[in-house]
DNA sequence: AGATATCGGAACCGATCGGTCAATAACTTC
DNA sequence: GAAGTTATTGACCGATCGGTTCCGATATCT
């Protein structure tokens, strides 16, 4: 695990529960609104132990929201490959975004990505760097994905992939963004239909 | 101007100014990233004059938002009113949309409305009650805009208008989510003429 | 065992946080 | 012009902010 020649004591924290520790903090009250406490008590961690793997409040929330993020893609990723075809991903991730958005208690709801990119602060360079790797990125797993069932006839082909993909993803950005004062499940999952509605093949 | 029988020093500054002025800070560093003196900063006020006419900055950002959704609310009213017609008052909304979203420095791109709902924190009921309002409202006026364009052949009708305006409220939020991170003027008027093409009638 | 280096813990830092208050100034009414 | 009322000002408050530094303890490498 550690490679340098001669080391010390290890650390006895797992980075990543502390990460998604980190996460929840920074989800549930955004990075300002999060202080250094607020993190100690979530991570169970002292502030010399912190400050020993973090040079400040701004690393941990940029590696918190790349956990965030690469735990998403995984997930978002299995749940697509089980779907019994690539229009079935697509309704697969939309079911798990409205759940994202409802299921949750209020202060968790929507996504973290989302709730940042509002939090967009001037002196963040490295985490809006990292949103927009993640909104390109995202957006390119949804142009595969509808090209794959556009091949398959499941969706309309009179819009390249890449279109619908970035309306796609625009569109899941404003339910994730208006979900955090929402109440309604049966508001999301309307829009859910639409969308899918919208995607499919003229008669 | 004042009505009441005895009254004594009045107020220097100009109630509305000083909002705009909150509305600016609010809108560029969020609730929890706006300070005491940078309200100060921002208004040319003290301290002990601020805190006489709001009881704390809580109220500062309530009146702030309220001031500001009215603003974008008779904004948006003017704009489409001078509009040739109903959808053209649709294309001429979006593209203020676009403008919000692109032509502005980029610490108050998008809506204050919108990064104020990502902003939500547990214990700010009154700012999201005024959030909510402002959906229904704004949904409500959609759906009325699209109605009228409906009934003249403008937009499609095989989706009530009600269930159109919910959706484009909500891709509207996802443009405005994403424009705080995003740089480019194209892909907004993209996702805009997707938005018009979705509204289309079936040819 | 001995050397090394990081560990967890806590005291400590100056700065800033949101908020209060008493004295003064400007206005209306009588 | 006196009385009553309210806004302005700036000093002041305790609490907390993000961050540093020191410490003895302890785990790993040679």
């Amino acid at each position: 695990m550690n490679t340098s020649k001669t080391m010390g004591r290890p650390r006895e924290f797992d980075m990543d529960e502390v990460l998604d520790a980190m996460v929840g903090v920074f989800w549930e009250k955004g990075y300002e609104g999060t202080s250094l406490s607020d993190i100690l008590e979530a991570t169970g961690l002292q502030k010399g132990s912190i400050y020993k793997a973090f040079q400040n409040k701004q690393e941990m929330f940029e590696k918190a929201l790349e956990r965030y993020l690469r735990l998403l893609h995984a997930e978002t990723q299995a749940v697509v490959e089980k779907a019994s075809s690539p229009l079935a991903g697509i309704e697969a991730m939309l079911k798990r975004v409205v759940e994202e958005s409802c299921s949750k208690q209020s202060d968790f709801r929507g996504c973290l990505a989302v709730r940042s990119m509002a939090d967009r602060t001037a002196h963040a360079e490295r985490a809006i760097e990292i949103l927009q790797a993640a909104v390109a990125s995202a957006e390119k797993g949804l142009a595969n994905l509808i090209e794959a069932a556009q091949s398959q006839g499941e969706i309309r082909c009179d819009l390249s992939a890449k279109s619908l993909a970035e309306a796609l993803y625009c569109y899941i950005s404003g339910m994730l963004a208006t979900s955090r004062i929402t109440t309604s499940k049966a508001r999301t999952e309307r829009l859910v239909s639409f969308a899918l509605h919208m995607l499919q093949p003229a008669a």
